[in-house]
DNA sequence: GGGACGTTTCGGTCCCCACCGAAATATTGC
DNA sequence: GCAATATTTCGGTGGGGACCGAAACGTCCC
């Protein structure tokens, strides 16, 4: 350690925290940014709706934002589709929500709307609402899960379980990001699944065509063959 | 999970990122927050010099803070010390920091400050310059650290060493945060050791009074008994 | 008590930025 | 080519907030 070779001269960095919040202290550039979190790709166009904002207003948010390489553009035909500039952003963002308030979200006055959120639905990556809690619940109940010091950690018999619906656990394990956290549920006050495992459980369901994701917001509705392979994979009936 | 039971009527919540992000926005807010990220009181005083302006916006941008909860106050006789709201405050910035570009810092124009910040100095709450990396060279040259996937992991013979050195590594793993994880250094273009293990190894230096704080900035010197100290436990020889 | 110092409140100025409408540019489908 | 739609650029307006100096309030120390 004492090689005192010659170094390139000081240059002493620090993390410019402003620059990135100021893009995200706009209520419009938070909205759109927090409908990205989950991974779906939104034209232009709906993320003027997210925001509540014309055309104009968004192209520019949207500019800014990936010019601060929170997101990217993939052009498509007439088309210009906007997603995160990579799984870090979601993880990183997914970690400052742990030290922002919370607000009631009062336009959901459709009731069966709400009752479709309710049900199932995304947070973020994984899977929430009536059917994200049953899912951990069920994982909990069976010991497919266990309580471990940060989160859960899964047994052996777990590992056999989520393997059978496509999960590769090992691969997981190998991720940065904490293995499986548990994730307080808003609208049922109970926990669900969140963390790697959350969010490769949710894509292992999409892909199966057991769930799908609702045209718009974050509602999931469970497919026929889902209510079949959620029975008999997780050993679970799922809601109504 | 079928327990349709009389609920209370459904209130679904977002998480506000733009509420917390304003409080960041403002570089003079954002530098003084970053001030105490590494776990220190400072003063209003102080502050206001970390964010260069006066004292009235200090005491407004303080203030702001406080009611955004990122950061409380303590009064002690004519002074109030302000710190960190919490611990998740720091791991939340922590975590957002991975997303915000980096700055260079040319206000280092004394050589000799700048050489002892690159001896020795913190990086948020772990120790970082040619002490932080050279330290991560010996646990990795003693295989006392091994590379794992998220960061590094602890061996047997590490586990040893630390606990000889003050560190409980057992009570390190059950936090939530990252265990151990490399945090690239800014100096030394080599990375050091960061997560819950580079923190607790850095209190328990302070604690034997090993090293100590260099009065203001980030600095940290190497005490006389640390010398002796540190080359007996980790078998390094301090840099100059 | 009185001076010194740390901190906050108040009043006022200035600038940045978020927004819009109108118009320009790009792409699709007929 | 032409109409329709998606998106961006431009010019201009308005509001919020970041800052300062002056002054008020609190606390310490002689």
């Amino acid at each position: 350690m004492g090689t005192e070779t010659s170094r390139p001269k000081i240059s002493i960095v620090r993390a410019d925290f402003a620059a990135v919040a100021r893009l995200l202290a706009s209520p419009a550039r938070a909205a759109m940014i927090e409908a990205l979190l989950d991974g779906r790709s939104l034209s232009a166009h709906e993320l003027a709706a997210v925001g509540s904002v014309r055309a104009p207003a968004a192209s520019e948010h949207l500019a800014a934002l990936v010019r601060g390489q929170l997101i990217r553009v993939r052009p498509q035909g007439r088309h210009r589709l906007y997603e995160l500039a990579g799984k870090q952003v979601a993880t990183a963002l997914e970690a400052f929500a742990q030290i922002c308030p919370t607000t009631p979200v009062s336009s959901l006055r459709a009731s069966s709307q709400a009752e479709a959120l309710r049900s199932a639905r995304t947070c973020y990556d994984h899977l929430a609402g009536r059917f994200g809690v049953a899912l951990l619940d069920a994982f909990l109940e069976h010991r497919w899960l266990v309580r471990s010091s940060p989160g859960y950690s899964v047994t052996a018999s777990g590992q056999r379980t989520l393997r059978s619906a496509g999960v590769d656990v090992n691969a997981l394990k190998r991720q940065r990001r904490v293995f499986a956290r548990s994730c307080l549920d808003w609208t049922e006050r109970r926990p669900h699944l969140g963390g790697a495992l959350g969010a490769a459980v949710t894509t292992a369901l999409l892909d199966r065509d057991w769930i799908r994701r609702r045209p718009q917001g974050r509602g999931v509705v469970i497919t026929p063959a889902g209510k079949i392979g959620l029975s008999q994979a997780f050993r679970i009936e799922p809601v109504s």
